[in-house]
DNA sequence: TGCCGCAATAATAGCGCTACGATCAATTTT
DNA sequence: AAAATTGATCGTAGCGCTATTATTGCGGCA
């Protein structure tokens, strides 16, 4: 028995040189046992359509016997892009963030693309690493939180041929599509909402407005939108540290202390607002008779709380099932950039807070 | 000006046949660019120890220069393993797996490996197909939720030579490494505290527990440990839905019917919780004095809650750096499967809610 | 009758990189 | 002084697949 290395002839020995590892079942198992070549097995993989009823039908029997898994890297490499989907986000510990994550890997993953996470922990720096890393994954496409960016991350995008889908912000001119909508307004709805209330001092009350630029334009709305109503006067009260409920609390007990005058209050998020409703109720300040309180974000147990609260809820789960759409038009068009803005909205949800 | 076709001779004029998609600048740019050879530019990327000062050097230069992206699908199947950990989890909707995924994103981040997502949403089939998408990618590693998954899952699974690591439980064989805590303890721990507390008519309040089979192992742990007390009744109330607050609130309000006598609650988790001490300030209910309430998780909202939340945390991001750990190391040592069990534990506080 | 068009399939050349040896100089050992 | 060891670098054959072109067989039409 030969093993088969040097059949070739007497004269020249080849030394037996490389060996390589491999996967146990390749595609061109496949082509042999379904008695087709490799090409057609190929073919029926990505368009079953273009091959005949009788040989997708061994191939398809081929697979199922040999239980064949295709090298997704392979394929990539061959055609120059992969199946991975690259989504970057502050952080998915953000029930926001979690939310459109989770929808667009349900949505994606109903095409077999797969979704590469990234955490930029709101660091532009941080981002770059990532994108740069993630477009070494010749990625289907790119998915942002936010239109700001780095000049250089702008840059790698923009020499990639890559679609980019920027989530949760609209405003200035994205890289190439956007879905979301303009927090500058949602802060303006709840300004509104609280003088339509009767409410004619306000605060708002946010957290890690430094970092979260998002948080940041709500505030900026909310106090642009109240100062415009004559006799009515609006501050922000904030803190560096993320939201949360305890930020919350310590937040309002700053207001009482400083704007002891308070009767409306707005929060960066329902996490803060929760945090309010709490420290309200060990102060025995009553919500809404002196207090009205307006959260962002609908969490999972604003409806719950006691007041219920009002808030305003943006939707990440339809920012995400836009995006994926979006992505997928993109990649079967198959195309260049197509500049694509859309407007997902939000709704304020007056409940018992307010 | 010729287009540089056919310029090798006149005698053959070769027919120009194929073509091919690439990358704009490849390792063999930076090769050329440095005055190395292309194999000196891959060792430099993979083990830059092993390379020259002086060639590191013009090597660096020449990739900053071109500003050279290297192809990691290309690298993936060279090497016959790629830089992506695949995730797979029910949900990052649920706070307790986005904050493991988000810890393991960071740490296996700095060793430039990227994390695959994937949600099976409760379901054992959806499992499988990620499972299988997954090894599509050649993983450095796969991470599964649980110990229970189909007999398929675990079959492909052991077939691979992938390394697998289940967190967030421990209590049957794993398939090779496991990082998480016993649920049953957690729930026994539950019990004791609350019969501590001089507690004796005892409930547990769960949500979807059929689905969520670790919810479901605290509810027996906590029956178990209560019961062994004599004197002491344990009963659980549940509901399909995903636990929330709203769902705390509708099961406060039939145990309150079903069992008035009721003067201690464990809850499936936090959000449940929660909903239990708005629904008690709504009915009059007064916590601690007529009811001990505590919660499982530790959620952000937990200790600043009125009154602040007994509950049991089990440190999701211990569990994110563990199994970062685990991999990483199976990684350098390359090697066999090698059965490693951590348990992370849990602890429980004790607040005012009890 | 012969040629064209079309559908289905096959043959082939890489995609960009890594791993395996081989090479070559500079030491160190005998 | 010759042999053996070491450290740094190079040459090259694939990894498994896709995209492109080439080929085949078949009915329709001039």
């Amino acid at each position: 028995m030969q093993t088969g290395k040097t059949v070739e002839s007497g004269r020249s020995v080849k030394p037996t040189r490389k060996r390589r590892k491999m996967q146990s079942v390749t595609m061109m198992d496949v082509a042999a046992r379904a008695q087709v070549s490799p090409s057609t097995v190929s073919l029926y993989l990505r368009k079953p359509d273009a091959v005949s009823v009788s040989a997708s039908e061994s191939i398809a029997k081929a697979i199922q016997a040999l239980s064949y898994v295709p090298n997704l890297m392979a394929g990539g490499l061959a055609a120059a892009s992969s199946r991975a989907v690259s989504i970057i986000v502050p952080s998915v510990r953000n029930a926001f963030f979690a939310e459109t994550v989770a929808t667009m890997q349900a949505e994606l993953g109903k095409q077999r693309l797969q979704v590469l996470l990234g955490h930029t922990e709101y660091s532009e720096r941080e981002e770059e690493n990532l994108v740069r890393m993630a477009l070494s994954w010749a990625p289907a496409a790119i998915v942002l939180t936010g239109l700001s960016h780095s000049n250089a991350t702008r840059k790698l995008l923009q020499e990639s041929r890559v679609p980019v889908v920027e989530i949760w912000e609209l405003g200035s001119e994205p890289i190439e599509m956007a879905v979301g909508f303009h927090h500058e307004q949602v802060g303006r709805s709840a300004a509104a909402h609280l003088v339509q209330r009767h409410r004619r001092n306000l605060v708002f009350l946010g957290a890690r407005l430094q970092e979260d630029r998002r948080a940041a334009h709500r505030a900026e709305g909310f106090i642009e939108e109240a100062r415009k109503v004559a006799g009515v006067t609006a501050e922000i009260i904030q803190h560096p540290a993320p939201s949360s409920a305890e930020v919350g609390a310590m937040l309002l007990g700053e207001t009482m202390r400083k704007f002891p005058q308070v009767d409306g209050i707005a929060c960066s998020n329902d996490h803060v607002a929760l945090g309010v409703i709490f420290e309200c109720q060990r102060l025995g300040i009553e919500i809404p008779g002196r207090l009205s309180v307006v959260g962002f974000g609908d969490l999972s147990f604003s409806a719950a709380s006691n007041p219920s609260l009002s808030t305003i809820r943006p939707s990440g789960d339809l920012i995400g099932t836009e995006a994926a759409r979006l992505i997928l038009e993109r990649i079967a068009h198959g195309g260049e950039r197509t500049p694509t803005i859309i407007d997902t909205r939000f709704t304020l949800l007056h409940r018992q807070s307010s």
